[in-house]
DNA sequence: AGCCAGGCTCTCG
DNA sequence: CGAGAGCATGGC
């Protein structure tokens, strides 16, 4: 028996819907996909799992979300609340975009930019944890090699979900990755090494020694940041990714990340290769939005805007 | 068919 | 400390 509800959410303006999550397109239909003007992910709420799906309502300036939660269990009022509270954080609903077009408005090519992305909004993930995770699979490999084993690491330890005779898989927790061995973790392809990074972090967040959703309440960056950095397998690098990612820190910029100081040089210096520094001052000029600048930037090179 | 990709740790001087 | 080797897979 399937049980479904149907709900509405109010954004704040801008938002463009289709264009913030077009960047799933090319997603897994079991994990995460945005296709035929729908977005569906499996979400754990309050302890079940449920498909999301998600469309746009209205218009960018007027946004709204009709969500449609799926489960085997039958959903309460709280489970509603649970989804729609998850759904404001991934999309980042209570975002005001106008605040960071405000503040971007002497960088010239920036806005030039922002104008053509008007109502983009930087996903985030559901857990901090997911997105830790993605960071650390993604260290020093290309993007599409990290998709392959991302999609393997899901499959083979994420819980399923199966609606209607298909088959859905929820992100693995730090539960369903600490009781394996690193052997196991590791034949999805990762290194030995990266291997034991994310056996060990879940371990530490399953012992109750770290806990990445407080890390989030954090005010201080540079706190977030050494806290990561600690950890065996987290540097500057992952800690930034992840704050972004997963903690909608929007003012964490990876400048280590060869990509995004690739973008920045393609718009902010002729395509002349950049160090990490030199990304760092050219990124003052967005203030207290760096790290969403940068991902508007990265968007805008894969659309080909030109300024 | 090599080369190299959205780094991190460990080990040396 | 700062630099450099080692990791090891999959895509192009």
């Amino acid at each position: 028996m399937t049980f479904t509800k149907t709900f509405t959410i109010k954004s704040t303006a801008p938002f463009n819907f289709d264009l913030t999550a077009h960047i799933f397109s090319f997603g897994d239909k079991q994990i995460r996909i945005y296709t035929n003007n729908q977005f569906s992910q499996v979400l754990n709420i309050n302890g079940k799992l449920a498909l999301i799906k998600l469309a746009a309502l209205g218009t960018v300036d007027q946004p709204n979300i009709i969500v449609e939660v799926k489960s085997n269990f039958a959903i309460a009022e709280e489970d509603v609340q649970k989804a729609e509270a998850a759904v404001k954080f991934i999309f980042n609903l209570s975002f005001d975009l106008r605040s960071f077009y405000n503040e971007i408005k002497n960088d010239y090519t920036m806005t030039k930019i922002a104008q053509q992305l008007y109502g983009l909004k930087n996903p985030t993930t559901p857990t901090v944890f997911e997105a830790l995770f993605d960071s650390i699979v993604e260290q020093q490999i290309s993007i599409k090699v990290a998709h392959t084993i991302e999609e393997r690491l899901i499959k083979k330890f994420g819980e399923a979900l199966t609606l209607d005779s298909e088959t859905y898989y929820a992100y693995p927790t730090p539960q369903n990755i600490a009781c394996n061995n690193v052997e196991e973790i590791g034949s999805c392809g990762l290194t030995q090494r990266k291997a034991e990074y994310i056996q060990e972090t879940a371990q530490l967040i399953v012992d109750g020694k770290l806990d990445l959703e407080q890390l989030k309440t954090y005010q201080n960056p540079e706190e977030i940041i050494s806290k990561l950095d600690a950890i065996r397998g987290i540097g500057i690098w992952t800690a930034e990714l992840t704050m972004l990612r997963g903690m909608q820190k929007l003012d964490a910029l990876p400048a280590d990340d060869l990509g995004v100081r690739r973008v920045i040089s393609r718009y902010y210096r002729d395509g002349k290769p950049i160090k990490t520094a030199e990304a760092r001052e050219i990124a003052k000029a967005w203030g207290r939005w760096k790290g969403l600048a940068a991902f508007y930037l990265i968007i805008a090179e894969v659309k080909d805007i030109k300024v």
